[in-house]
DNA sequence: GTCAGCTTGTGAATCTGTGCACATGTCTCT
DNA sequence: AGAGACATGTGCACAGATTCACAAGCTGAC
């Protein structure tokens, strides 16, 4: 489920908050959904709830962490140095939630050997080595969009198995590798869609409720 | 529909491409979708296709852009001028989808009055001025979590009625102001969910197809 | 020990979204 | 003009997700 992650946020900012149990009603709350869905999602799971109780942060945020596979850190290499690639790699959010940067690459030999967030920009060719190297499953595509599809035709190569791509574009991989993509100018445009129907519904429209959106993700 | 924004951007690639008409099924392939998902998709919209031909390309991509509430210019205000802010800010993709920068702030004195995309970074107390001046609707969150939920309290104050959220936290808004979170971190988490049951299923386990993901936009 | 009050876990009803299949309409070629 | 090919628009059935409602189970107080 993609709700297990933002559970996992909240559970963690609770634990940090000295938390020890919390209810479905607290949870869904906080995560602003439904009650019986937090308990569905959370049975998914296994039984690690007390009734009469709730269930306890600590043993939940273990249990979600295990489902997720976040017991052990994920290197993630990042393609393309420009504003995006080095805004992700300066930010220390990822390695922190178990996501280090495994290395940073560029075609451009301006970019190359600068350094960004602590690392270096290495040559695109390099990329098989890191991967390699580290054990890299998750690759993020942050280079413009005409290049992307060679930037996951190169990931995939060189053993990559996710993919996170920035650049909007529709990427084709290989059965098999999971791709996920993140357009902010379709963000964006979900968002003027909203400004526009609150403008059109004017006085004749009722106070309408808008239903949540479908999801983005695909697996080839 | 979330996917129209999907449409869109293939279409106007297409249409650069000089490709006057497409059918549903050319859409969908390029889309990665049903074709008659799309067919029904676009019926929402009334009814633009030409049985036997298809869709004539520039038509559809005007009446998405209408739907959509693209036929004018979003601007849009930052506030944080980190990292991500000025990512952001310096990236020329969003003015030329329809949304410029009316103006990015931050918090830090050291901050203000540097210039990150050609535009000024200024105090957050001018945040008021320029929402007000350019009729702004839309805002961007990019400060650190903490800070979060007092940037949307300043931007709600201000009259924004649309904000996107980069900070890895649950906003709480009024009743009417749209919410949409983008949270990488939790598209990594995801990624490695499907590494995780990739390695889990190993011998035993069948090919499995994987589901789209469920959404995360809402409405308050 | 038992009772009252909560909270979980889950069957059942419901709702939304998806995909198929086909009737309907358009274009082209002869 | 007519026929054949092609593509849209939509009724219908199905699948999955969501929500309701309630039985089962735990805790703490008396
Ligand atoms: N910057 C943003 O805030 C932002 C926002 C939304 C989307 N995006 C998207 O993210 C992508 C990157 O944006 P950006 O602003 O960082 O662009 P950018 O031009 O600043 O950086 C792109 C980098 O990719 C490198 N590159 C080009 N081709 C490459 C290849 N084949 N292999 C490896 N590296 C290659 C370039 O040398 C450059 O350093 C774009 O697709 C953009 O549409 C960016
Ligand atoms: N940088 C990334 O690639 C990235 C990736 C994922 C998520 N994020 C999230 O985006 C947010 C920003 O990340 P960043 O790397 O740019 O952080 P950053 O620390 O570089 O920048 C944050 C900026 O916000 C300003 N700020 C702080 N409080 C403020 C307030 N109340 N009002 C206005 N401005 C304020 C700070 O002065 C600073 O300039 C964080 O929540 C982070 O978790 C960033």
């Amino acid at each position: 489920m993609a709700r297990l992650p933002v559970y996992l946020q909240i559970l963690v900012d609770q634990a940090e908050a000295g938390v020890a149990n919390i209810s479905s009603e607290g949870l869904a709350e906080l995560a602003g959904v439904n009650a019986a869905k937090v308990r569905k999602d959370l049975s998914y799971l296994g039984s690690y709830g007390t009734r009469g109780v709730g269930y306890e942060v600590d043993y939940l945020v273990y249990q979600i962490r295990r489902e997720l596979g976040l017991d052990h850190d994920w290197p993630v290499v990042i393609v393309g140095a420009g504003n995006l690639g080095q805004a992700l790699a300066g930010y220390g959010g990822f390695t922190d939630r178990g996501f280090p940067v495994a290395g940073i690459v560029d075609i451009d030999d301006d970019k190359v050997d600068t350094v960004v967030g602590g690392a270096r920009v290495r040559p695109l060719d390099e990329l098989p080595q890191i991967v390699a190297g580290r054990n890299v499953s998750i690759g993020v595509i942050a280079t413009p969009p005409a290049s992307a599809q060679d930037a996951a035709d190169r990931l995939v190569k060189a053993g990559v198995t996710s993919i996170l791509n920035f650049a909007p574009v529709v990427l084709s991989v290989p059965i098999g590798i999971t791709i996920r993509k993140v357009d902010l100018a379709v963000e964006l445009q979900i968002l003027s869609y909203h400004e526009q129907r609150r403008a059109t519904a004017q006085s004749g429209g009722q106070l309408h409720a808008v239903p949540n959106e479908p999801g983005r993700g695909a697996t080839a």
